[in-house]
DNA sequence: GTCTATATCTGGATAGAC
DNA sequence: GTCTATCCAGATATAGAC
């Protein structure tokens, strides 16, 4: 009965790589879940089964996305572990950029629904609570060793995020050779992380820090809700 | 043949405002083109006719809001011609803000397309290109009185407007009563703006003016090309 | 439980007749 | 310029093979 759970794992697998690829090649909206059922050797009714739909497949691909990033930010972390804040950044940055290197449309296809607050396929619903959460907690940790409040830590981990955001939403758009430009950027975005941190750890930052957290609790930003 | 001008100029406000009135009752996708023609007393095909896409209907209200918060903002600028950076960026958000505030949806509509580079329907898009420069000259106004060099002007009406794109983000998202949690975004954002050029204009700050402006044009962000 | 085959529905978009 | 008919694709449903 393992070979069971196996086989079906096996299929999925299947239809998700077939799926992959179809997007990579031809995009996502051109490629069409019969195209995906063909490929992959299964009728449109078998693929529907494993899938419950085409956004199904791009929300496995975040989940995807997201555990191979952590896999391979653990891996690079064993090599040089403590190499300054802006350095980590940039690792964080750069990791998932590899990543994600050859998927624009694929990440058009995550974007879409960005701005629904009813689609369950959005970088901020419920039904991504948890991808986001991970997300999330690997900016946390960018900060955790900082002489900051938890709050502004917590802000802090919250601000990195939204850029990360908007540094995906530029790489998205970016047709310069080999991303040239969105990597200068991600360099840009660790030494301005660098540089906040330096200077709100100031003394005299301090009004600053509680009036940022005081908003960005107002707003909602960090404690109960986001968004 | 003035009246067929007409006519055909009745026929299309007639269908647009009847999409406008459904996508603001039901959403977007939840609105059928089919629903639009019937309520319109169209056939599907003269629906079609006059619009060639559903997009097409929220690209005429991208058109239509732009031309309207220039209106609006001429108005009220009549009344008060310089209440200070702070007060002028406030203004501007704030009646955008109001001639938006019931249209959640619709602006869900036009912003699932921001990060389609091949969307027409993008406010990136070369489609959008005019209304783009309009809605960028608005914010260009507001620093055309400080003392800056030129590209760093540039470089802050840019942000100013990315700053904008986001603010509206945030308001889509926004359940607060009254959209108070998006007000109170835009007065801050109003304040940062102040502060940065107060900071900016410092002889110090000429280091990261230079820095800044530099980052900007490798990115394409100020000069030949946006986003 | 896994999968095929097929029919059907819905809604965006188009073609062609009038 | 208007309509009907049609296509295409996402999605659902059903009946049945293994």
């Amino acid at each position: 009965m393992a070979t069971k759970i196996k086989k079906r794992e096996l299929t999925k697998q299947k239809i998700f790589k077939t799926a992959l690829g179809l997007f990579r090649e031809q995009g996502f909206t051109q490629t069409t879940m019969r195209d995906i059922a063909r490929e992959a050797g299964l009728s449109l009714g078998a693929a529907y089964h494993y899938f419950p739909s085409k956004d199904a497949l791009v929300m496995e691909y975040y989940q995807w996305i997201q555990n191979e990033h952590e896999n391979r930010l653990s891996q690079t972390h064993d090599r040089d572990p403590q190499p300054g804040l802006q350095g980590r950044v940039a690792r964080l940055l750069h990791t998932k950029l590899e990543l994600l290197k050859d998927d624009h449309r694929l990440l058009t296809a995550l974007f879409r629904n960005m701005a629904d607050p009813a689609a369950s396929l959005s970088v901020f619903s419920a039904e991504t609570g948890e991808i986001r959460a991970r997300s999330i907690a690997q900016f946390d940790e960018l900060f955790s060793d900082c002489r900051l409040d938890d709050d502004v830590k917590t802000l802090l981990g919250r601000a990195a995020w939204c850029a990360h955001l908007c540094l995906f939403l530029f790489f998205i758009h970016d047709r310069s050779d080999k991303q040239a430009r969105t990597l200068r950027l991600a360099d840009e975005i660790a030494v301005l992380t660098a540089s906040v941190v330096a200077w709100l750890s100031f003394p005299l930052a301090r009004p600053i820090c509680t009036r940022l957290v005081k908003l960005a609790k107002d707003l909602g930003f960090i404690g109960e809700r986001e968004t």
